[in-house]
RNA sequence: GCCCCGUUCGUCUAGUGGCCCAGGACACCACCCUCUCAAGGUGGAGACAGGGGUUCGACUCCCCUACGGGGUACCA
């Protein structure tokens, strides 16, 4: 643990900065951490990687982690992926203790169902005077930012309603004009929150805006809703994006304006793009001519393991050792530590991923992989799941194939000729069959020579085959790649192919010499075409 | 524009004043192994954004600049 002691310092001097009942939050008890996203699309990765944090620390601390649903956003709304998301985190092995299809002692936990609670805690803000109704209309609000940005001020409220009187306020509800609430920000004055991996920071009060927290339909924005429900359902600890850094010291204004404690703030760095610019979108991002998957469906479908992927995104903005890079999930929740989450953005290494994934395949067992394999090359080879699982070629492909993928889906690139009739395969491309520094002769001989070799062979098993035809070779005085290219070509109709006879037995005696003397066929037209 | 945050090999990172002419991993290159392709093994190349301080000594502390990112909504 010597290589921590350093850690230990910063999180000292974080403690300094506490104040005496933050403090008390900080310590390693066991913390209640929520992943909070809004249902407006399917999961990405940077959203994954934000509720893998959260998880991490709840199993670490012994705590809770809790699943709310953010959806007071009605225009932006997609229903549907309020499944999606949970079905990203399920996939990864996320699993929450509270939640919207599971409930919890702070139920409902799906903000549109908690629309009461946000109204009354905005109306006491309102009776306190520490927020105020706004009758500015959206036009007027605009007009005003373009007139800020045409002077090249600041834009933002220009507080007009702030001032308003009694009797001009109770004029405009007596006009049943519709309103908002905007919390009432101190015209001067610091604001200082501190962020467990930046510090203290302050900000200065006139940078901030009164921000409505109460929208127009009820709904309440973001800055309400979140810090109510944070403070109702005792959040800990607060794992959130980046981008929210800027508007921690309203959020702490508003929780000061109740008289709560503030959670742990931690902002999480933004993932950035593959191409190390710009905050990782749901859009597939293009990046020297190769596509960026992003979304977690999306990786699922592409055959990357959980258990890859979990160890992938935990070693990206966090560390958990200078030297070993491989890691169970248990190993991980052991040692991390929020306070040594990286606070500088980073782009996701994709290679690293694929080398993982390759490993943690590499790692499954016969069975294992046979069953992870079974969904692709249906999928992909339009063969029934059930024919597949009783299909003695795969049993003896699989393992063959498995230490040269690196996602699921590239199964079937590797095993398709396995799956075709002798008939479906195209022998008619010369370099096929023909090996280098061979001719059209030369390999003729080669595949009457396999074919007669394999037509006696006993047992007919991988190990027996390799061993008649290096035999073969070294009688015909040939090197064995000579040898093995035309049969190769011949069998698998690839140039590139799994081991050759794996690939044999795989396929049985029958159906391996029907495809040698197709491919031989295809050769002696090539000889009567150039004779 | 204004405010906030960040900046170590191409990428993810270790590093918290001397252990660092900076360590690991992926990717890349070479060689070995080898039935193709992989996997595996060995080796190689490759970074402290720039400038000022502080200090006996700075990747590490401070300041400035540059660059990158985020925010500046009745979105989250």
């Amino acid at each position: 643990m010597i290589g921590f002691c350093g850690r230990s310092l910063r999180l000292e001097w974080h403690r300094v900065l506490m104040r005496g009942n933050e403090m008390a939050k900080f310590s390693d008890g066991a913390a209640r951490v929520r992943f909070a996203p809004s249902p407006t699309g399917h999961l990405h990765l940077g959203g994954l990687r934000t509720a893998l944090f959260d998880w991490l620390w709840a199993r670490k601390t012994g705590g809770k982690f809790i699943l709310r649903i953010e959806d007071t956003d009605r225009r932006r709304l997609e229903p549907e992926s309020v499944s999606s998301l949970m079905r990203g985190l399920r996939w990864l092995g996320l699993d929450w203790d509270e939640g919207p299809d599971i409930g919890g002692p702070h139920s409902p936990y799906i903000q549109s169902e908690r629309q009461e609670v946000y109204r009354k805690h905005a109306q006491a803000l309102v009776d306190r005077g520490q927020a105020y109704r706004c009758y500015c209309t959206p036009e007027r609000l605009e007009t005003m930012r373009e007139e800020q940005r045409r002077q090249r001020k600041p834009t933002g409220y220009d507080r007009r309603c702030r001032g308003l009187s009694d009797s001009e306020r109770a004029e405009r509800e007596a006009e049943g004009l519709p309103s908002v609430v905007r919390f009432a920000v101190p015209e001067e004055g610091v604001t200082v929150f501190t962020d467990l991996l930046r510090g203290e920071v302050q900000v200065d009060n006139r940078q901030l805006q009164d921000e409505v927290i109460l929208k127009a339909d009820g709904f309440p924005t973001y800055h309400l809703a979140a810090m109510v429900d944070d403070h109702l359902m005792q959040i800990t600890h607060v794992l959130r994006g980046e981008e929210w850094l800027s508007t921690a010291p309203l959020h702490r204004l508003i929780v000061d304006a109740f008289g709560w404690d503030m959670p742990v703030l931690v902002h999480l760095p933004v993932i950035l793009d593959p191409s190390g610019k710009g905050k990782m979108s749901k859009r597939k991002k293009t990046v020297a001519g190769k596509e960026y998957l992003a979304l977690v469906h999306e990786f699922e479908d592409a055959g990357y393991l959980p258990d890859a992927m979990f160890n992938f995104l935990t070693n990206v903005g966090w560390n958990f050792d200078p030297v070993e890079e491989v890691f169970s999930r248990e190993e991980a929740i052991d040692r991390f530590q929020l306070e040594e989450i990286n606070p500088s953005a980073a782009a996701l290494p994709y290679e690293k991923l694929d080398w993982l994934n390759g490993l943690y395949i590499r790692e499954l067992t016969a069975g294992a992989l046979k069953a992870a394999l079974i969904p692709f090359l249906s999928r992909q080879l339009g063969l029934r799941e059930d024919d597949l699982a009783g299909d003695r070629k795969l049993d003896i492909l699989a393992p063959v194939i498995q230490e040269r993928i690196k996602r699921l889906d590239e199964a079937a690139g590797w095993l398709d000729w396995a799956f075709q009739d002798a008939e479906d395969i195209n022998y008619n491309e010369p370099k096929l069959l023909i090996g280098r520094k061979m001719d059209v002769d030369g390999s003729i001989q080669m595949l009457q020579a396999g074919a007669s070799l394999l037509e006696t062979v006993e047992p007919f098993a991988a190990e027996s085959i390799q061993g008649a035809f290096r035999e073969k070779a070294d009688e015909l005085d040939v090197k064995a790649g000579s040898l093995f290219g035309p049969i190769r070509g011949a069998v698998s109709g690839k140039k590139v192919s799994p081991p050759l006879f794996e690939s044999i037995e795989a396929l049985g005696r029958e159906e391996t010499l029907r495809r040698i003397e197709r491919a031989k066929l295809a050769l002696e037209n090539l000889q009567t075409d150039e004779g």
